[in-house]
DNA sequence: GCACAATTGGACAAGGTGTACGTTAATGGG
DNA sequence: CCCATTAACGTACACCTTGTCCAATTGTGC
């Protein structure tokens, strides 16, 4: 059907069959909300026979994961980069938050569609992130004390709050700029929250 | 329909309908998840004719939210008890964890069918919640500061890390205690990740 | 140009969704 | 205790989506 091993032979039709698919079921999402979409609607919006989009998928779950797979790549590459690169601890942990910030902004439709975009997207984001944060946290060690916070904990306790303040930003129309909102992110995931909320918190 | 003002007058037919569709699809989540779930399928395993769930609910979604209303309450009452009770802020700020996490090990079936059974659930309790910890914000005061960050923010931050530690636990069997889940995800919330993390973080 | 692969469009059965309506049975006030 | 009220039943209906199959057509790559 499609399995080829070399890279050079894939046929035009294919790509332009998938690359349709998943630039329509992106503004589709936008329009009307991830749930609402039929596959006929996708095949009807792409102009796609839906014979074809049952050869290249076999659900809408399916063609939502294939479009969003290659954003693990850039999050686990830039990640790459910015452990190799020596500097303070503080600087460098959780480093992924400027890096998906700034993709969502450049990608400001697709991510929006993602978030508004029902549970399967946020499901995959939200493991790709904790394969993420799991890599940096082994890689900076951890806490030996007795009374240690499984890690897993933490790594799900991170990517939640994150998720959740990328969903707020992205859902109010991601008015600050991603810098600002990342260092607001890293400072309660660092400081805690007491400081920024009563006026006598510890600094 | 069913509209009536006095209290009294709730026909013992209609709870009693509307009590074993609650019960047939908490069942019916644990057995096969929430989303491969037809109405379908409900009414046959309550023994209640198709046309009767029509007449009460709407939706799989309506008949959902319907039942878990009710959590709100317990929320809310708890935490007006607690704020009404002086002491250290410290000890009484995210008060709402120990609460939820009880309960939720009180109800440990319901509160498993809950968090596996699809973005509907999670989005009403993170409604709840989210309404929870803002009142608690307004309640306790935030900072004044120029760099504040948006209060809204903070409620996102804490509700997303909450839910997913919540979510976390009893996807493990809700193995360790809810007080020392309650303690950790405080710790965490308060003091920051980073004295968890490496060894010569900050007390 | 030609063999091959992809796309098409139509047909099909199976199953879910809402709605309508006449019938049956339970309820609770008088 | 009886009866008007009201919920529940179940059957039927039209409409939609899904997943699969196949023959015919079109576009590619060699």
């Amino acid at each position: 059907m499609v399995m080829q091993m070399t890279k050079t032979s894939i046929d035009r039709r294919v790509a332009r069959t998938r690359a349709t698919l998943h630039q329509t079921l992106m503004s589709l999402i936008l329009k009307q909300g991830y749930e609402a979409i039929t596959i006929r609607d996708i095949c009807d919006a792409a102009n796609v026979g839906r014979s074809t989009f049952y050869a290249h998928y076999t659900s809408k779950e399916d063609l939502m994961r294939s479009g969003i797979e290659n954003l693990r790549q850039v999050l686990f590459d830039r990640q790459r980069d910015a452990l190799a690169t020596p500097g303070d601890l503080r600087h460098r942990s959780l480093g992924f938050s400027l890096t998906l910030l700034e993709h969502a902004r450049d990608h400001i439709d697709l991510h929006r569609g993602l978030v508004g975009g029902g549970t399967v997207a946020l499901g995959i984001i939200r493991q790709i992130l904790s394969d993420v944060v799991r890599d940096e946290i082994a890689a900076t060690g951890d806490k030996k004390s007795s009374d240690a916070i499984p890690r897993e904990l933490v790594v799900q306790y991170v990517v939640g709050a994150y998720m959740a303040v990328l969903t707020w930003w992205l859902d109010r129309g991601a008015k600050p700029p991603p810098t600002e909102v990342d260092r607001m992110f890293r400072r309660l995931a660092t400081d805690g929250i007491l400081p920024h909320l009563a006026e006598g918190g510890s600094p």
